[in-house]
DNA sequence: TTGGAATGTCAACAAGGCTGACGTAAGTTC
DNA sequence: GAACTTACGTCAGCCTTGTTGACATTCCAA
């Protein structure tokens, strides 16, 4: 079992125990993922649907409401709940479409906006120490598998602003 | 911003852009990452809560509720509401403890056991998938960063039966 | 003009978190 | 042996975030 490697190509090491360990890596990996923004949104009185909104009108200033919808993958009823307290609260504004006059675009107000960087910090923090304890070979690695674990749609969403800057 | 890399060590990609990236990657990765098991739970009227539990008793049987509890970070309370519809469904059974009577230690039952294999068939089928896309070199990065990424206490548990088999 | 798209909204419900309070059995300590 | 603590369960109530279903409005497009 120790290093039962070099079989047939690289598929050696998927032992269903690898499997395993990566399953347990992915599910307490993503409760240090969230932890970071969740301690500051709970003294906001917002949760997580809150920042998944807020990254991704950040991340595309101006989408509409169903692409926001098609990325989140949740009802409207769930995400208009969740949006109307962003525009109570002064933290997004909705812009009607030119073309479109349908659609809203929507885009972060200064105040979303520093909310995101609060959010997005931390959580960037988090993500830099990782990688640089992991090294630069490993960060390679790791989006690979992440990106390769996602829907086919996920990762076009995914890819969608895809290397805009990156 | 585009490309000031090289800096010094092998920091050089850690760009706003590019952790954000990562960040990104993990969120949609997650779900990918549950949507398998989800839609076999959802046939059968329980959630990813009931997977958890099924998922550490399978993995450290004759566990205790508060190693559990442990584990998994929530209240006794919410465990409780799902530890009760696994006994009455006759997938998990708590034997009392022989050093310590207090102690309930879990057990799946067979047909617990056919559940956690169903789902977790599932979910590596995913992750096999992935780790075979993305390669050997790969599959240690993913790790490596994952690793990196839990909080302390989160990795000791992750750590906990260790390469055991891995 | 008519159908469908984009959006919002009301209502009701469920899962799964949480807190607080209380109870019981069984170890542990003095 | 009394008193404290631990392991666990339970009742009650609350919150967030997801769901379905139904219905209304506005506007684009054929």
């Amino acid at each position: 079992m120790t290093q039962n490697a070099g079989a047939s190509e690289g598929l050696l090491f998927l032992t269903d125990a690898q499997l395993r360990k990566g399953i347990e890596a992915m599910f307490f990996a993503y409760r240090g993922f969230t932890a970071d923004p969740d301690r500051i949104l709970a003294t906001l009185d917002y949760g997580r649907a809150h920042h998944r909104a807020v990254h991704f009108i950040n991340r595309s200033p101006g989408l509409t409401v169903s692409q926001l919808l098609a990325i989140l993958g949740v009802t409207k009823q769930s995400l208009n709940r969740v949006l109307r307290t962003l525009f109570e609260d002064g933290l997004v504004e909705a812009r009607v479409g030119k073309t479109d006059k349908r659609e809203r675009r929507l885009h972060l107000t200064e105040k979303g906006s520093a909310l995101e960087r609060s959010l997005s910090d931390a959580q960037r923090a988090r993500m830099r120490a990782a990688y640089r304890a992991a090294g630069p070979q490993a960060v390679q690695g790791f989006r690979m598998v992440l990106e390769a674990m996602m829907d086919p749609e996920m990762r076009r969403q995914y890819q969608g602003l895809k290397e805009g800057e990156a």
